[in-house]
DNA sequence: TTAATATACGGAGGTAGCCTCCGATTGGCT
DNA sequence: AGCCAATCGGAGGCTACCTCCGTATATTAA
């Protein structure tokens, strides 16, 4: 069934160089580097690259896909947590660092989670079932409103994380997070 | 002292056709519609433009300040809201809906907001100092967070525009706005 | 009306990035 | 060693950005 046939060496090699420059570049200029720079700096032509990635949220989706994995094993973690709410929070706290390592990352994994043909959709859908687990969780102990949806938070948090990209210093999606889950009126 | 040289006859009428096909273009291609394209359909050469409006954010400037002004009146009138949380959202609902009629209008705001080199930033603040008189009254009533600042609360809205825009249905901002001043727990 | 001149126009041209296509190259197998 | 499928590389066509400067024209003065 999933024969897959084992890459000639030099594919292998290329296809490593790219991901280790790719890497470099989308941490350096944010998700819009350029793919012509990323090609050159590996050493390779372009036409290689788009071989191995056609596209590049293809690219992308490769170097992220370990992390989405990691998120839900946290998600697996967090759901023993004696705390709902907080462990909620926490573990949206995490993915919502993880997803401003990069300029402009977190618009295109918004984007990805309401389109169900993108790679990166299907790429985080074990990430979302294990966060919706947590979600339920809180719900069930009465701690969270029964009316807020698992896309309505994950959306929440990632607009906390834009706007964290878009303050001046450092822990701004903390801050705002918090914000969202305290409350704004005085209790 | 503010001598004002009027312009030439040809001058004024290529800046105006310019300004129209420009709300034209960004209204359906978002701002960051192809310049070029303006100036072809204005019936005017690059050059013309790039003269009139030195970059893309004096030409977006151009269009909005009118917009940002509205918004300060808009504070104004509901200063004397019997509601002064309520009026502060409503405000911020309106702001909101603003943002959001070019894709990628409130990545540009919210950039503005943060630097005061920007023509943006000028030409909002009237609007921000306005707001900021609902803010302080919600306050004083209070019904608001001591420990939240306008800057904050701008941002929060201009997260939720962010993420409203990054929702299938329309709505979404608003549905988002509310829920941070509903707050997520069980009350 | 015409001439002079400041003002404004237009688009060629250099840069850069996207992506495709196909002749040249090379790894791996016999 | 020799073959061939797998892989490579980059030229080339496209679009967009922005600058520069020779050309055209609106305005003013004679």
């Amino acid at each position: 069934m999933t024969e897959v046939k084992p890459m000639r060496a030099d594919a292998r090699r290329n296809y490593e160089r790219l991901l280790e420059e790719a890497q470099r570049a989308f941490a350096e200029h944010g998700v819009e580097a350029s793919l012509e720079d990323i090609a050159r700096r590996a050493g390779v032509g372009i036409g290689t690259l788009y071989r191995h990635f056609p596209t590049r949220e293809a690219l992308l989706e490769t170097l992220l896909r370990a992390r989405f994995d990691a998120q839900a094993d946290r998600a697996r973690e967090l759901i023993t947590d004696p705390e709902p709410l907080a462990a909620l929070q926490t573990w949206l706290a995490g993915l919502g660092d993880a997803t401003g390592t990069f300029r402009g990352l977190v618009e295109l994994t918004a984007d990805a989670l309401n389109d169900e043909s993108s790679r990166l959709y299907a790429s985080c859908h074990a990430m979302r079932v294990a966060g919706s687990h947590l979600v339920e969780r809180a719900k069930e102990e009465g701690a969270l409103r029964e009316d807020v949806t698992t896309d309505e938070l994950l959306l929440l948090l990632h607009a906390a994380s834009w706007a964290g990209g878009h303050l001046p210093g450092p822990g701004g999606m903390h801050r705002l997070l918090a914000l969202v889950f305290e409350g704004l009126r005085v209790s």
